[in-house]
DNA sequence: AGTACCGGGTTCTGCCATAAGG
DNA sequence: CCTTATGGCAGAACCCGGTACT
């Protein structure tokens, strides 16, 4: 496999080097030149000023905090995230800058990728590398990897365990999550990478398990379905999506083949909801269904179709059915036609306004044109105009 | 031409608790 | 004991347009 022909290559270039840190103010950003150049000459140099530090006892390591300010790292962050980091001896803020520098980091985001989670100066250039080429492995550019960094460091930096990323990309494969949907998990979800692989397989089998008990037949595509429809799926815990799934199972009374196709299409999105955030929309939901004259049967047709309607916090969701139902909109064409809901209640109260004022009958034309994307009402609206003059 | 259906985009990290390791 | 690694949590919408169908 090419993954293993990258990491083995990357074995025999590069040695792990960790420096102590030295007291000079040498610059930090000397080039941009190869870094097998720049790690061999800052190793011998390294070497020679080897003993000139001792950081006292549980003190903080000074020219550790000097190198650190050198590079622009907030250290009142760092110190507030990680503190013991700023007492260790050996530690490779250097390696890791220059690293990071030679990926097309600017010294902004490296400054602000060790202030947020200091520990990624104990790694060393050997292990920077091959957790590079592994990320690699799923994209095409550095760019990409570095904006991910910069967005969440904590992401790559929080293991130590190559071997495991590398057994979840194998993994992943495995499930048959394949080319689009691999870098679709990574920019998005990036911590599954750095789960434990058995947190990610016990996550895999709890919705395997799911569509057997349902019975299922395809339980591997099932999986696959709800993971690539809902990419954080692997960073919630099994016990919130256990929970939930059992609450709407319950709650609504799904048959198997209900409970088939809705979690595995817009329903997906749902389970990792907090499980009292999806308890409290849900009993908002009924109350305030039963509040407009429907029943369960009805309730339970909402969720079917537009099981987004769970995502919506109490106050918004009220907010946008008392709109409808003030523009003169019957609840049962909100349950037949749920998608009006995506829209905010400002821009529902708008339309609303617009077509009412034109005396739109919604009973004879249904309420479609509520969701139509800006482009296509205000054409639509143009239309109505012109045919009313 | 108009409509219905569907899926896509945005960015979801940063903190705390606890287990594991030394 | 201290540090590191790992798991878990809270928070919670809105909009656009391709395409198949009629």
């Amino acid at each position: 496999m090419a993954l293993q022909q990258i990491t083995s290559l990357l074995r025999i270039h590069h040695r792990a080097f960790l420096q102590p840190s030295p007291l000079t103010a040498a610059p930090i950003f000397i080039t941009a030149a190869p870094i097998s150049i720049t790690i061999s000459t800052l190793h011998r140099f390294f070497s020679a000023t080897r003993t000139a530090t001792a950081p006292l006892n549980g003190s903080e390591n000074i020219s550790l905090l000097e190198n650190l300010t050198i590079l622009g790292v907030d250290l009142k962050k760092a110190r507030q995230r990680q503190p013991g980091v700023l007492r260790k001896v050996l530690t490779n803020e250097r390696g890791l800058a220059e690293f990071l520098s030679s990926k097309g980091a600017s010294r902004e985001v490296i400054a602000s990728i060790i202030s947020r989670f200091p520990r990624a100066i104990t790694r060393s250039g050997e292990h920077l590398e091959e957790r590079w080429q592994l990320w690699r492995s799923i994209f095409q550019d550095d760019a990409e990897i570095v904006r991910i960094l910069d967005r969440s460091p904590e992401s790559f930096f929080r293991s130590s365990d190559n071997e495991n990323l590398e057994k979840n990309i194998l993994f992943l494969n495995s499930l048959g999550i394949m080319h689009r949907d691999l870098p679709k998990l990574l920019t998005k979800a990036p911590r599954v990478f750095s789960n434990s692989l058995e947190l990610n397989r016990t996550m895999v089998e709890l919705l395997q398990s799911i569509c057997v008990s349902l019975g299922g037949k395809d339980h591997e595509a099932f999986a696959r379905a709800i993971i690539s429809r809902n990419v954080y799926i692997l960073i919630r815990s099994t016990k919130r999506v256990k929970a939930n799934i059992e609450f709407l199972l319950t709650s609504l009374k799904l048959s198997d083949t209900e409970a088939l196709s809705l979690f595995q299409s817009h329903g997906a999105d749902i389970l990792d909801l907090s499980h009292t955030s999806l308890k409290r929309n849900f009993k908002n939901l009924w109350v305030k269904l039963r509040s407009l004259g429907c029943r369960k049967a009805e309730m339970k047709k909402l969720v079917l179709n537009y099981a987004q309607v769970l995502f919506v916090s109490p106050e918004r969701l009220n907010e946008k059915l008392d709109c409808l139902v003030e523009g003169g909109i019957d609840v049962r064409q909100i349950v037949e036609k749920p998608k009006v809901l995506d829209f905010s209640s400002v821009t529902l109260k708008q339309r609303l306004d617009d077509l009412n004022s034109l005396g739109y009958n919604f009973d004879a034309n249904g309420i479609a044109i509520l969701d139509m994307s800006k482009k296509r009402f205000d054409a639509k609206m143009e239309k109505l105009r012109e045919f009313r003059h």
